[in-house]
DNA sequence: CCAATGTCAGGTTGACTGATATGC
DNA sequence: CGCATATCAGTCTACCTGACATTG
């Protein structure tokens, strides 16, 4: 059997979309480009987290406790700035508490609310996994400094275009 | 109350990064900014593709069969190019049979094996999307052409550098 | 016998909807 | 009272692992 060169997906999708006639194909470049270096940042990721327990979602909410000013936050607060539905906030904190990661505890004035409170062993495992992301460079090893901020640069645009902040 | 300014949960995040002292800030950031945006890209393909019943893997699978020469493949080939689990083919394949737009034939040659055929409704659904998807930019509406050209290619760079290709 | 193909059972993750109790 | 907060039940999607029958 001959030797099939090695293909890019994203290329192939490109041309075919063009052998069709269909306009936008640099933005579709740009896109499945995108969503493929997203799911090898996330795949970096995970290979350091799982270890330590944690879920990309779970070390999410996690380092937003480790940062906050005393460790703790109400889960709606959490819910808004990690921009995911209530209900997933409630699942994941759930899976957190069940992994000795974080406690609940009652709001101290609003006793509609909950606060989740990040634990020693919690804080244990975000310094633990943080050298190591860094070491991974998140994925990025390839890009420099100044290319990495271009791409800051340039996202951030569309960002701004959807209202992501 | 008084007006909180609007936050950037990517450039916040860095912020507490580096106030922790540790490194890789710009990485950080630019890896940050590749999953939001990816977000925004998913969320702005659903509005479009959720219409037509279709998900996003599921569009995918189908695309692939609608750009392949005789509107089938095998379902290993679906696994490969497409880069994912044979038993997720085989549950997306099901889904999509259920909703009439792809059919099991049997392969010609190779008893094992089973190919899945694009119907009439499965190509009407592809065609429906594309210049919707194209309209929408593929959420990529802030970007000139040449911006989307120079995200590829330094995504390109990281790609290659992971082995995507 | 070994390798490849596709399927199935079982489990995890993440997110959504809608209903609910509680308290502001 | 209306509104906000968090939870719960149930559903859905997508993916994985490991085992399996079938065939090349």
């Amino acid at each position: 059997m001959a030797d099939e060169p090695r293909r890019d997906p994203v290329e192939e999708a490109v041309a075919q979309w063009r052998a069709h006639g269909w306009e936008g194909g640099e933005r579709l470049r740009a896109a499945l480009s995108i969503i493929r270096v997203e799911e090898l940042i996330r795949a970096a990721s995970t290979e350091v987290l799982r270890p330590l327990d944690l879920s990309y979602a779970r070390h999410e909410l996690l380092s937003l406790l480790y940062f906050s000013s005393h460790g703790e936050l109400p889960l709606g607060k959490l819910s808004s700035r990690l921009m995911v539905h209530p209900a997933s906030v409630t699942t994941t904190v759930d899976s957190l508490v069940k992994l000795g990661f974080v406690e609940r505890i009652p709001h101290p004035t609003d006793r509609r609310g909950t606060l989740a409170r990040i634990t020693d062993e919690g804080r244990a495992r975000i310094a633990a996994s943080s050298p190591q992301l860094v070491e991974r460079r998140f994925g990025l090893d390839a890009l420099t400094e100044e290319e990495a901020r271009v791409v800051t640069e340039l996202l951030r645009k569309v960002r701004v275009d959807c209202g992501d902040f």
